[in-house]
DNA sequence: ATTAATCTTGTAAACGTTTATATTTTTTTA
DNA sequence: TAAAAAAATATAAACGTTTACAAGATTAAT
């Protein structure tokens, strides 16, 4: 008992083409037509395939997302901005999660291209260049949080060198001298960047650098926990600690914790990012602070001019600004 | 220069059908011609039209999910789990957030239907109980974390009153008397439940009630703060509460740490839901936990179920256990 | 009343697949 | 080697839309 448009033709006593023109507000026809049109679909409970219609259209009104790890709330956040801004577009959105492993990046791409989406906004790995490379020229796209290096494209960052910078002037400004880092694998674009703003801010500050003080991993809790306790070990422990991103922040808190370590008398906390419940730690974070929503919802405004104006401009990189919020942990 | 399926065969000098024979693994096709076919895929780049397919099959190999609120933990931890399960079975997932809006909730829906999804998994509002009905019949769904009175769907649910029993039981046994509650909105179902559980502890253990001591709003962190203002403001104020979710106790958590009281010593706190951050709180709180994830996890086999085989089962209501977590905030 | 101009409607092709059926090719059997 | 059987391939219709174009109906102009 499958109603299409030609069922609503004939209950309506009208050929296809009028019940499409009504179904797409056409002007040119006449009232009575629409209304028995109207009539009939309401009978019949009709609801337009979008399947049929974006094949002959060649355009699906819908945009494929793939984050990193929706789990994070910095990816949700993100996500949920886009999601609004297609929506005021009268898109829809496929949302994926490539849990940053390089083969599900690739099938969530070969997936979203197969199902013809309209455009794609993708935190990359760093493993599909070539790949990516080749999908920048028939595709419209936009990279958020990290670059590609070597792809021209339009992406949507943080300012994370900056930053990362200003998050240990900070800890410098306070006097502190054994500054130590805990970061994401610096294989990834934003550990990277948010490294090099801490070793420049220590260079400019003239403050020697100490191998031993330099902690990486994954991005995630357990990570924090292990780099910590490594810290902890060395002769002489650092007296602040800079933390590159909220996850890793937690697994840091809850050792120090553990240890009966107090923040920040016995060792100040920075972190990189910010949450709501950063206020109510035990003490309150100080955190470099961005807007995470802007992210979503630039890089959703970019893609929506590359879908309807279809003139070549070139590749653009927005940089989302990061401000300083101190609090009890420094 | 689009290249399809005729293009291929064109150029591997085949019909079409040799070439959709390829393309999805047949057998009764020549070693040589296959390898024509391939061939001649791999110089044209092609990938397959899903659009078409879809059409022609009448199956999308794709499940829409929509969420009150995907900003949240609990419902990004649900998205992820149902992704997983879909991804398996080779599935893509449409992801909408209703913000607990009927209008934007019934927009979806109606979207979902038009793309001709082969499944939904929803969290209903109240609101659109004739619209859902109607869908029942034709649309396989699972419902998730709320019931909707009056339709027959298979559903996945918190065990929220059992619960909200045990945290209230809880907080009995620790021998408080003024036990109060601040809960979401009592339309939702899931309030409407930990409110039973609380209520019913208390009867149980013959404590009065205080309607003064029932405090619901929204489940959001302001209303958690406008409440416990609200309590503060009693002639006697609380001893301890029950807060039915974790923005909720963000900003009781909050509220109480500006007026200088004392978790547990003026006033006890216990919270419904965990999350790796209320560990770290101060003081890390004591909570009622359930697999956040099981629940998507749960539900999306469910709907699988109900995809690959057509018949007709009675709907069922799976409930997701709950145990209570002793912390230092009670 | 006839023709021209305008407005409405209908027909049919196309979008890119899958697949039932028909046809051709190859292999087997005697 | 010819006929029968089996295997491989091709043709064409269908999925449900949109839309160019043709045709029909209505109104305006003479």
């Amino acid at each position: 008992m499958k109603v299409n448009i030609k069922t609503v033709a004939k209950k309506a006593g009208v050929s296809i083409a009028s019940v499409s023109r009504v179904l797409n507000n056409y002007k040119g026809v006449k009232n009575s037509t629409r209304k028995k049109v109207l009539k009939a679909m309401a009978d019949l409970d009709y609801e337009v395939n979008a399947v049929a219609r974006s094949l002959k259209l060649r355009k699906t009104y819908t945009i494929g997302v793939i984050v990193a790890n929706i789990l994070s709330s910095f990816f949700s956040e993100i996500s949920k901005a886009i999601e609004n801004v297609a929506n005021n577009n009268n898109y829809n959105v496929i949302l994926c999660n490539s849990d940053d492993n390089p083969e599900k990046e690739l099938l969530h791409l070969k997936m979203l291209k197969s199902y013809r989406v309209d455009g794609i906004i993708l935190t990359p790995t760093q493993k599909n260049r070539e790949y990516i490379k080749r999908l920048t020229n028939n595709t419209k796209i936009v990279l958020i949080d990290r670059l590609i290096e070597g792809i021209e494209c339009n992406s949507v960052i943080i300012d994370n060198e900056l930053g990362a910078y200003i998050a240990t002037k900070h800890l410098i400004d306070k006097g502190y001298k054994r500054i130590a880092i805990i970061n994401g694998p610096t294989e990834i674009f934003t550990a990277k960047e948010r490294m090099d703003g801490y070793l420049k801010a220590l260079k400019d500050a003239n403050i020697p650098i100490f191998e031993n003080y330099i902690k990486t991993g994954s991005y995630k809790e357990e990570s924090g926990v292990k780099l910590t306790n490594q810290l902890l070990q060395c002769d002489e422990i650092p007296d602040s600690i800079f933390v590159t991103n909220l996850d890793l922040a937690l697994g840091v808190l809850i050792t120090l914790k553990e240890k009966n370590l107090s923040i920040p008398n016995d060792i100040s906390i920075i972190s990189f990012s910010d949450y709501n419940w950063a206020r109510i730690t035990d003490p309150p974070l100080s955190v470099v602070r961005f807007s995470i929503s802007d992210i979503g919802k630039v890089a959703a405004n970019k893609l929506f001019d590359l879908i309807n104006n279809d003139k070549k401009e070139k590749a653009s990189i927005f940089k989302i600004n990061t401000e300083l919020i101190v609090r009890e942990s420094t």
